[in-house]
DNA sequence: CTGTTATTTTACCTTATAGTTAATTAACTA
DNA sequence: TAGTTAATTAACTATAAGGTAAAATAACAG
């Protein structure tokens, strides 16, 4: 495994360190040079130099040059497909449809039981055969 | 950097493997027994367990235990919470508003310029000032 | 009890990540 | 030209990730 990844694994895997996203954060209120955006982080300009470079290739990120400055702003565009993805699963959370539903869904149609609980949400359910 | 991460973290960080992807994929469509789901992939059933220890951490899905199976289901908590971090920068990408535009409003704010381009979609523009 | 199927654990390997310090490059300033 | 500021590159370290094969568990089926 190279460095080959797909455009949603990148833009996910950028999206996984709490300083990128900072960065993306600070940079939705206007582009910032390397250094703005690293004063306010607890570390090395080369680790921040490092983390724009994971967002440039993730394409979420462009740097251009003015004098010594290489200010960084947005690319949104990986954002939307990240979100056309997670969306998919929107009816999941928002139903509460999380397998809890399911399992009782499944349930009612091959045995018949009584009690139904009154809030079916997100509560481990045990089928309660448990032994022989 | 031990094994402490934020949640939003360990989302994106499971999102961003294409096999774990495709098991939430396969999942959506129902719970699945994890040699159902390590059938389709090209890699060993260890392997497969290790994805799903990874989902397991982030709360994405849960297992329980069924004779000698151990169907997985989904649980799409965490994807909510995904979702609503990359909708903040929805109309970055709805408005084309990624930097070009806020290029266009600075420059339109602090200088005056005639030629407004067409559709002003992702095209790097250059500062004309180059060298003094 | 023995075997079989499903799954996990262990031990190991390779590559990627995240960070560091020190050196280097780039462009402005005096 | 020399000095300063901004940022990157290089070299190195430690740990996490993703994978494998082989052994260990779990639970059912004879």
């Amino acid at each position: 495994m190279t460095t080959s990844q797909d455009n949603l694994s990148s833009t996910f895997s950028a999206l996984a360190d709490p300083t990128r996203r900072a960065i993306l954060t600070r940079l939705a209120s206007g582009e910032a040079s390397v250094s703005e955006l690293a004063k306010p982080m607890k570390m090395t300009m080369p680790a921040v130099t490092k983390h724009l470079k994971v967002l440039q290739r993730a394409g979420l990120i462009r740097q251009e040059r003015k004098a010594q400055f290489r200010p960084c702003y947005l690319v949104a565009q990986p954002l939307k497909e990240a979100s056309d993805w997670v969306e998919k699963y929107r009816r999941f959370w928002e139903q509460s449809l999380d397998r809890l539903d399911l399992y009782l869904r499944e349930l009612q149609a091959t045995e018949n039981f009584q009690k139904a609980p009154k809030k079916p949400t997100e509560v481990k359910v045990k089928k309660g055969r448990k032994k022989k």
